[in-house]
DNA sequence: GATGAATGAGAGTTCATTCAT
DNA sequence: AATGAATGAACTCTCATTCAT
């Protein structure tokens, strides 16, 4: 069970994605999911453990995808400001391209007892731990205050863009996410000098 | 159905939330409520629509009582630093104080569909707009910046305050939320200014 | 749950004899049992925790009134032959009246994981002991060989009655069973001598 | 389909009798035959028709090669009471030895719905014919009551064994089932006479 | 108002069986 | 012949909700 490579795992991961976003994560059945993958609903069963698993699968997917490519777009900064403000704009980027992503991201990814899964906690912290380093960096290049608290730091900056797009998402009114870039970058770099 | 008052109606409340927070929503069943609240199971339907509304109604029990005791500490403030200051101050640590609210405001609430629940999004409404007219009230008196955008900033504000929360109730390590008060205010009180 | 009172606990129970021996244990769905006895298929489980542990409460139901009418009917007899021949009359007229209950006693009881269960080996043993003090009765007075190993008789006596009830409930040409009586009893007693 | 030979079949076979023996009938997914017979599931289908059809296979495998080894057996006794004691003798000592064929025979296969199933019945009438010989050869030669019924005889006779077998089958604490043979030898052959 | 026994829809999950390769 | 991925029917059990008392 629960081969992590072949076609129809990939198949189903991106069923499952349109799936939650269209129905949510509750009221999404295994076999809407299947009928979405054209898949039987057993075979859902070969590649994952259940249900809960498919969302996590989903999440770990993505975040790693994300993560992967925001360490490359940090790579071409040259300072923390921009750093921060790759994170930002590549953060907002994102979700905005990918709204069923995002849907899942913000609102079906929290429907699991969060208290327990490390299967959403783990991938999370490599985000985490990618902005504690540009606060970091920061800091010893004297751009950010020293006596920052830098986990505090990083709390209100991915809580500041995670709302933002929450907001964006549960809006009943389209607006553009990307136009929030600069209006957020410039309050969390203030924030941290 | 769904008589809104009654000692019975307080009593299940209370009892529902000691169960949220330990058993997490979806894992609670109304049985298990009433038995806490030590009455029948049909009687919580003499005062709940459905256990949905349980839930939801215990929010805003909740929110109504913030927003009110919120309303008179601000009031007290002299400017609109103060009142964030106070926001933030009141905000950590009633949540500190009541961590079984906590557990049910920061995690169990975000288990229902938040794109359809106005029940939800109604009562946060007016703490949100306490915030945002703090930020005006700034705006105004230009200590903050003119061409700040308050929505966003409020965003900005709420999701970090929040984030700081949900990582304190997810936090296995137990420490005080209040000592968080200072750097979170500082750094939003720059990124206002 | 698992009420073991009340009306309905004794019409399920009355179901499950019907519906296990026309169809079969394994064969049978806890819908059907519901459906017999005019009852919700949830309200099954009200009285029993599952579709073994109905099967396994209708044999401890059957043997305990077994046991005890069996007692009664020792109670009136003299002496450990009488004993024996009222065991194995009791025995074959109990089943031969009761077809629905020898199906069940004799084939869907044993579809069952008998190594584990003991809710099955339990009650046997009250029957057992009531055979095997009937051969100690008999071997103190000299009736029956006292180098008798008591629980290799009973094992005998016992598997000869079993057998013979299991052969009759097979079979396709319908017999009386009763008939079998004498000859099963001058065996035993025989062999025991 | 069933293909009834070719090493595969006897493999599958053997990979049966350890897992019904170890797991259960029901509790044995066809899978685990095929993973303990080191085959594909699929391959399995090719032998037999279905997983009844692979507890039935071999049932009648080690009946038949009982039945002829027993015959053997019988061939070399001279009278009936000498044959009555090698069928007991050779029952117990060939289930002793194979104790996980003893717990298919007694447990296991009992699982299957007796009331239609000819492939277990038909296997078993022809060792129920060789007692059934050996009785009437006993009342022939004058050894047996003459108005012994031969049929009741058999069952008793067959029917303790078996008992004797499946206590021992279902015994916790081991014991030597070889031991039973003279007393159950004696019971019967008394009984008989 | 209060009760709690009864309801029954609903969905996750398993696994015997098939069949294209 | 052999494979094993894929199938999808089958069925148990849960639990929110109702309603007669």
């Amino acid at each position: 069970m629960a081969k992590r490579s072949g076609e129809k795992h990939q198949v189903i991961l991106e069923a499952a994605v349109k799936t939650f976003a269209r129905t949510g994560y509750h009221r999404t059945r295994i076999a809407d999911i299947a009928r979405e993958a054209k898949v039987a609903d057993g075979t859902v069963y070969i590649y994952f453990k259940n249900k809960e698993d498919v969302l996590i699968s989903l999440f770990q997917n993505i975040m790693n995808r994300f993560v992967e490519e925001l360490k490359t777009e940090l790579f071409q900064c040259r300072n923390p400001d921009e750093k921060l403000d790759a994170i930002i704009g590549y953060h907002l980027n994102t979700l905005e391209n990918k709204p069923e992503q995002a849907k899942v991201t913000q609102i079906e990814l929290r429907q699991i007892d969060q208290t327990i899964n490390e299967g959403i906690s783990k991938p999370l912290l490599s985000y985490f731990q990618l902005i504690e380093e540009v606060i970091e960096e920061g800091k010893e290049q004297g751009l950010y205050r020293r006596n920052l608290n830098t986990r505090t730091a990083r709390k209100v900056v991915f809580g500041a863009i995670d709302e933002v797009v929450t907001c964006w998402v549960m809006s009943s009114k389209p607006y553009n996410l990307a136009d929030l870039k600069k209006p957020v970058f410039e309050m969390l770099v203030k924030g941290l000098q």
